[in-house]
DNA sequence: TAATATTTCAAATAATGATTTGAATTTTTA
DNA sequence: TAAAAATTCAAATCATTATTTGAAATATTA
């Protein structure tokens, strides 16, 4: 891939992450990779295109980074992979840098009617939303469908919480907290998520 | 109110909870109306006040049908108050009618760079947030700042978890829930939130 | 009813932003 | 190095959509 290419998709991530895919410009982007307004379409045919790929790289970034599996032995339970996933996700939506691109730019492109992020979210899932089932399936001992689907809904909402407003962190602080405070609510976060997850399994209608 | 300008509300209601902001082009508002291309500037001066006087509109709706206080006593505990929003929340999320368009404009246009919701955000908060503040403090006997704010984020996570995605129910369902299930699943998803709120407050990071 | 004010209408305008164009430039290939 | 291919560029175009206009229609008031 050309350099031109990359820093097109470099930029397109930062400004799709800021903006959203309506409100980000091809102007923007192109600025921002220091090209030419007709860069995107020459190199991508289309902004469309281009979202698709920068959304792509976003997630390999952010998987890169805090990978969903963690750095668990073969031989970890269900219950410590639903926690290594949280936690990723988590640390992932803290991050104010590559890692956390991809969390923000779905969390801004996942409503919106005709965006082209379903484009690629058969592919995203098969990364990621099929192995939060799988190891939710272990976990619970999950049989029924819509069960799994709840369960998985309650998960990821409670694991992408804090990217949740455009602002970040929701006004829970003045300033950008310090690493450690973000240990210690990412640590209590997995555990509220593990005890939600067990209340649902208790209480959900069969 | 004229009847012209309540019909162009009550449109727009619907097609932003449809559509979003961005979307919701004025020339299908107007066209639910049975109103001339011209009416949303003569009425409401633009398209944003529009979308203000929807929104409130559709909060109020909203509200009306399923309030956030729910019919409690006076005598009522802080536990059976939370609950009782929970569950207005949920009942709303589930609603596919006039009482579920607030959430859904929320839910399409809380992450949009620019758009209006922000205008009326604060006096919506006043209607509602404050509320919900409030009784989670005195239901987890809460003192900090950080806590309250972080238990408000996980109860609205939990709340509005059904009308997330434009589809509903995120493929739970194959067609549309039965009254007696949809009971059910509240009833549950109250439990897991305040399973939850429990949780956090004996985990959070004080 | 006649005058006035309000509302509706079709068409025009304005503004924004993606895409295309074709010439100029740079890079690659033979 | 010369030809060919790929890339960049400024400007033009196209498409979409909110807004404005001014005349026509309707409703209100005196």
């Amino acid at each position: 891939m050309s350099a031109a290419k990359e820093k097109l998709i470099e930029s397109a991530i930062k400004v799709f992450a800021e903006q959203g895919y309506r409100e980000g410009k091809v102007a923007d982007i192109v600025k921002g990779a220091d090209a030419n307004i007709a860069a995107v379409n020459y190199h991508f045919g289309s902004k469309d295109q281009l979202f698709v790929q920068a959304l792509r790289k976003a997630f390999i970034d952010a998987n890169e980074v805090f990978p969903s599996r963690g750095d668990l032995p073969d031989s970890a339970t269900a219950e410590e992979r639903v926690a290594a996933l949280a936690e990723a996700i988590l640390r992932r939506s803290f991050d104010s840098g590559k890692a956390g691109h991809f969390n923000r730019i779905m969390n801004r492109t996942m409503h919106v009617a005709g965006s082209p992020v379903n484009l690629i979210l058969g592919e995203l899932s098969g990364l990621e939303l099929d192995y939060m089932s799988e190891i939710l399936t272990d976990f619970l001992k999950i049989e029924s469908k819509p069960l799994l689907e709840w369960a998985r809904c309650n998960f990821l909402q409670l694991a992408t919480i804090v990217s949740k407003r455009p602002g970040g962190y929701h006004g829970l602080f003045a300033t950008e907290p310090k690493q450690e405070q973000i240990d210690d609510m990412i640590k209590s976060q997995v555990k509220v998520i593990l005890a939600s997850l067990k209340a649902l399994s208790k209480e959900f209608p069969s």
